[in-house]
DNA sequence: ACCCAGGTGGCCC
DNA sequence: GGGCCACATGGG
């Protein structure tokens, strides 16, 4: 139980109002944002986007029969090109033969599909949460930087481990997806436009933090 | 010339 | 379980 989560959301969500996450047309494209964007600029990311849009390879059918050079070199201003094409076109390739289209996979019971993405090479906890959440609809919270940022503002230990810190937002709420997706857009947008560096305390427009 | 960005996996102890 | 490192580009 903490005191300031409620009232924190109230406040954000006054301020900017609902932020229509994730920035993504489809859950496939919701997917490929969230490893594209695991510790990069989201920038850069938009113009990988872009990019496979382009050339039409923003596809899970297309993804698997494209040449990986082709893909590297659309990716490439993400960074980690080589890691994140190889594990792209390895997501798609076991979700087209295992389920034809990603929609299907995230249609089964939440733990067992968070399961499954855990057990991915280049999926850990916080994408595999993102894909659950903003392209399944699951009722899950997503914990990323601006989130544990947001929890050392309001007296919950920013360092504890990931399942645990998720657990005190979801013990929080009802498991509502909805309320987990603004909640969580809403710390990022707040994080992007107002803190970038360590605490979000300090001069906050927002809510009145204290130390 | 630094430092950071909506992490992850591998290796070590 | 935790601490360190590589992965790489673009913008302040």
């Amino acid at each position: 139980m903490n005191n300031k989560l409620g009232p924190v959301y109230q406040a954000l969500f006054d301020k900017f109002g609902p932020q229509h996450w994730w920035p993504g047309d489809s859950p496939w494209e919701i997917a490929v944002g969230a490893i594209l964007t695991q510790q990069v600029a989201w920038k850069n990311v938009e113009k990988a986007i872009s990019a496979l849009k382009e050339s039409n390879l923003l596809d899970i059918d297309e993804m698997v029969s494209a040449d990986a050079e082709t893909i590297k070199e659309l990716v490439r201003p993400v960074g980690f090109y080589n890691q994140k094409t190889a594990r792209l076109m390895d997501f798609a390739l076991y979700v087209k033969n295992r389920y034809g289209k990603i929609e299907k996979m995230l249609d089964g019971e939440t733990l067992r599909v968070r399961s499954e993405l855990l057990s991915l090479k280049g999926i850990g906890r916080e994408t595999a949460d993102s894909i659950l959440l903003y392209a399944g609809g699951h009722p899950i919270f997503v914990i990323d930087a601006y989130t544990r940022r947001l929890a050392g503002c309001i007296g919950i230990d920013p360092d504890q481990d990931y399942d645990d810190l998720k657990a005190v937002f979801e013990s929080e709420f009802e498991r509502d997806p909805k309320l987990f997706n603004e909640y969580h857009a809403l710390i990022v947008r707040l994080g992007k436009e107002h803190c970038r560096t360590k605490p979000m305390c300090e001069g906050c427009p927002v809510f009145p933090f204290r130390k």
